[in-house]
DNA sequence: ATACTTAGTGTTGTTTTTACACTTTTGATT
DNA sequence: AATCAAAAGTGTAAAAACAACACTAAGTAT
């Protein structure tokens, strides 16, 4: 009994990552060969997404693509937006995706778009075969299907969410500096954050416990290392839900 | 020509209201009488929902179930997230009410959540004969479908959205004082304010406009009335996207 | 005239924000 | 051993925002 998958339900998950220097989006090139000729008629870059068996919650299908490419389990993860325009998938080229994975090229295919923190130096990447790679989010250049727009509203819903939840440790190793920290910031952002007033904000959250350890290794003043503590910020938001206008 | 209506995709519209006192969620009454002896089998609520046509967005989608419900174009409206658990709508009383309307009980039909704000007394509701009606928020009871867990999740997400944009006044008349205004956070919230606090910080909001009229027809002084400016929103909006942790 | 009801207002102490520049600590180089 | 390079780490003062708190004003109803 082969496990069936839905014709018309797809997630995307748009995975960000962190250099050091810039924030970047995990793509994935695909080229496609004439079945007949064997010569290559597509060479797309897209996101990385994939269907959902009928049996499956959207979260798992998610999850299950998140730990193919990186092996992770328990990565952060949430659902932005859900994308189904009656003509998202109708360029020629969507056709001819659709109908190489043996889709309706005239089906309505929803997805449901999710985005994605990883810190890229935890992982290993591998897709099935195919090749995927850390682009900065500023060189993205044009992607198959929809999923320009899908990058953009991905990337709106990080630059805000990032000023209400303390998610960017998501980014960085487990143990981090405050400089990796707001540097995280300022990628998101594109823009520049003053050092000393950063250090006094973050020293208000008691969610970041500075560790009695050091950076090693770096040819300069080595940098005391933080954890974010997850049984802390659990505590403090359940005491503080801020309802101040 | 007949507009063909997708099998598997729909919309529900939560449609918050405020009745001047307690925040309120639209309710629809779906009664279903047995084909053969009349009587009645089914008598369930319901949010708000309709079908999504093939060729339509599902944005279009949500404005026509607002607009069939209120006479009312351009209402406040916002999707928050979509809900696809393959079993969403496997109770008894689920398959009775997919087969009463000619789907599919075994498909899987995805619905993505919108939410919307309407000032009560804008809106005489009627929808297609059904009995449609306000429902405050704390004594909802035991919706069809999974709509007690799609309306949670609206009242969450509105009650995050409202600590950071400017759009509880959606949910009075044009002109509304202040005190109006602090009821309805006050309603969405479950939780009293200061009134001198609040009016200091509504106060430091340019889009918020005094005008020179006063309430009229009440039993006591007669309190201010205020506008909300979209353009001035607008413009304080694009000059400070506040990007401070 | 009086009572009733909601509108509207100010102060003080505390916390947060913003702007801004120099010293410290390490490894690398000579 | 001395010097250099590079990033870490630190404080202050003025302005703004926040939090707690109670009385007077202005209109209608009787």
């Amino acid at each position: 009994m082969t496990r069936q998958i839905s014709q018309y339900l797809s997630v995307d998950c748009v995975l960000f990552g962190y250099n050091g220097l810039e924030l970047e989006v995990l793509i994935v090139d695909r080229t496609l060969n004439d079945t007949d000729s064997g010569e290559l008629i597509i060479n797309d870059c897209t996101l990385t997404g994939n269907h959902v068996y009928e049996d499956e919650p959207i979260e798992d299908a998610a999850n299950r693509v998140l730990f193919d490419l990186t092996g992770l389990d328990n990565v952060f993860l949430e659902q932005f937006k859900t994308f189904a325009h009656p003509n998202r998938l109708k360029k020629p080229n969507d056709q001819l995706w659709l109908k190489s994975t043996g889709r309706d090229p005239e089906a309505r295919i929803i997805t449901v778009g999710f985005y994605s923190l990883v810190a890229t130096d935890k992982v290993k990447l591998q897709w099935k075969g195919r090749n995927v790679r850390w682009v900065p989010v500023s060189e993205v250049g044009e992607l198959a299907f929809d999923h320009n727009l899908i990058l953009e509203e991905a990337l709106r819903t990080l630059q805000t969410r990032i000023k209400y939840e303390p998610i960017t440790f998501e980014l960085l190793p487990d143990k981090f500096t405050l400089t990796q920290l707001q540097n995280v910031y300022e990628a998101i952002w594109g823009i520049e954050l003053d050092k000393r007033n950063f250090r006094k904000k973050v020293a208000r959250m008691k969610y970041l416990i500075q560790l009695d350890e050091k950076q090693t290794g770096v040819a300069h003043k080595p940098a005391r290392l933080y954890v974010f503590s997850r049984d802390v910020y659990d505590k403090t938001k359940k005491e503080l839900f801020d309802f101040t206008i």
